[in-house]
DNA sequence: GATATCGCTTAACTTAGGTTAATTCCTTTC
DNA sequence: GAAAGGAATTAACCTAAGTTAAGCGATATC
C-alpha cells in the first residue's frame, strides 16, 4: 500500500485537531501494526522508542508488579496518539505495556528520527506540545483522584468518565484501573446495589 | 530593579540547559514574589495562569481533599519552573497549592501572553517540550511506584530520592508526600529502626 | 453433549493503615 | 524561666482492602 495512504489516518487526526502538519516531508517508512484483542503492542521492559499513534480500536496500559499483579494505568480509544513518553524519549525501558482490548490498528515511526524530521516544522512543535499538555493534565487528575478518594469513589467516577467501557471490559480490568482486586471490586458493586 | 537584572537567573537558567532563547524579545514585565517558609505562591483552587520560575528556594506542591487531609504531590528545588500545567494552559482552577518551605524567590509573567511572544522562538518550543516531557517522566515513575510499592518502600525510596530533605523537612510533609498519616510513618520508621 | 476454563461472587480470615488519644519533647513567645 | 503550641511517639482500637478458597454460571473445547 501506498506510504500516503497508510498514513492517511494521522494526517486526518492532526487536521481535526487544527495543526497544519504537513506528514508527506517525511522521508521515513511507516510500520502498521495490526493487533488482535489481547495482543501487546509492546510489553513492560520493551525499549518502545516509537512514536504510535492507534488510528482505531481500543488499548490500555498495563504494568505489572514485581509480585505479578497488574496494574492498569489507562484506558486510551483510537484515533489517538499512544506510547510511553518516557521510553520514547529517553530509549529506556518501558515501565508500562500496552495491549488491545479490540482489534487495533497502530501506525508507528522510529521516535528520534521522525522528531529529527517535524522538528523543523513549528506547527508539530505545537502539536506535540499541545498532546503532552493534555497528557500530562490526564495524569494530574488521576493522581488527585487517587489520593483524595476511596476506591468506591473512583468506581463510580470510573462509570462516569468511561460508561462505554463499564459493560464492555472485564471487571478484573476496572478493578486494576481503580487499584483493587477483583474481589474488592465485587464486593463495592455489591455494597452499591443494596443502597 | 532592571527587568533584564531580574530575568537573569530565569536566563542563565535556559542557557545552563543549553537552550538558545532571548528573553530579552519580551515586552511583558516579570513579576517577583519573595515568600517567607510557609507562604503560598497561590492556592489550591486559584486560577493561577501563570509562568512561574523558581529562582531559588525550595517549594512542595500541596493539595488538600474535601475532608481536609492534606497531601504533598512533589517538592521541588530552585532553579526550576514551577505551577500548575493544567491552570497555566486551561485557565482552570489549581488543584493544588504551592507552599515555601523555605526563604523562595520567584518569577512569574501571564501565561497566555508569555506564550504567545515566546511561541515565535523555536527554540523556546524546545525547551517546553523537554520540560513537559520532564515533568511526565517524572510523574509517570510516580504513579507507578504508588501502585507498586508498599508505603515502607516509598519510604525509603523518598530518602534516596531527596536525600537532602529527608531531615530539614517534617515528617508529616514526607508522609504526606508518601500518601500515609504521620502515625503510619512513626510506626514503619519505628520498625525500620530495629531491623 | 460432557468437560474444562474463565470470570464473578461470596465467605472467612488477615493485614496495613487510619483514628483517637495520651505522653513526651521542642520550640516559640511572653 | 514559665507557659503554650506544635511535632513526634506510642498504644488501643477500627476499617478497608488483600488473601485464600469454595461455589456458580457462562463460554469454549473436544
Amino acid at each position: 500500500m501506498e506510504q500516503t495512504q497508510l498514513t492517511n489516518s494521522l494526517q486526518t487526526y492532526f487536521n481535526r485537531l487544527g495543526h497544519d502538519i504537513d506528514l508527506s516531508i517525511l522521508t521515513l517508512p511507516v510500520e502498521v501494526h495490526s493487533l488482535s484483542k489481547g495482543d501487546y503492542l509492546f510489553q513492560q521492559g520493551d525499549v518502545a522508542s516509537n512514536f504510535y499513534f492507534l488510528s482505531t480500536g481500543l488499548v490500555r496500559y498495563v504494568s505489572v508488579s514485581d509480585e505479578g499483579k497488574e496494574f492498569t494505568q489507562s484506558f486510551v480509544k483510537g484515533p489517538s496518539v499512544i506510547g510511553s513518553t518516557k521510553s520514547m524519549v529517553t530509549k529506556s525501558k518501558a515501565s508500562f505495556g500496552i495491549q488491545a482490548l479490540e482489534e487495533s490498528i497502530v501506525l508507528s515511526y522510529p521516535w528520534t528520527a521522525f522528531y529529527e524530521q517535524m522538528r523543523e516544522d513549528k506547527n508539530f512543535l505545537e502539536f506535540y506540545v499541545k498532546l503532552l499538555e493534555r497528557i500530562f493534565i490526564s495524569k494530574e487528575e488521576r493522581e488527585s483522584a487517587f489520593m483524595k478518594h476511596s476506591a468506591e469513589r473512583r468506581y463510580l467516577d470510573f462509570c462516569v468518565a468511561f460508561p462505554e467501557l463499564k459493560d464492555t471490559i472485564q471487571q478484573q480490568q476496572i478493578a486494576s484501573y481503580i487499584g483493587i482486586t477483583p474481589v474488592a471490586l465485587s464486593r463495592i458493586r455489591q455494597k452499591l446495589k443494596l443502597c
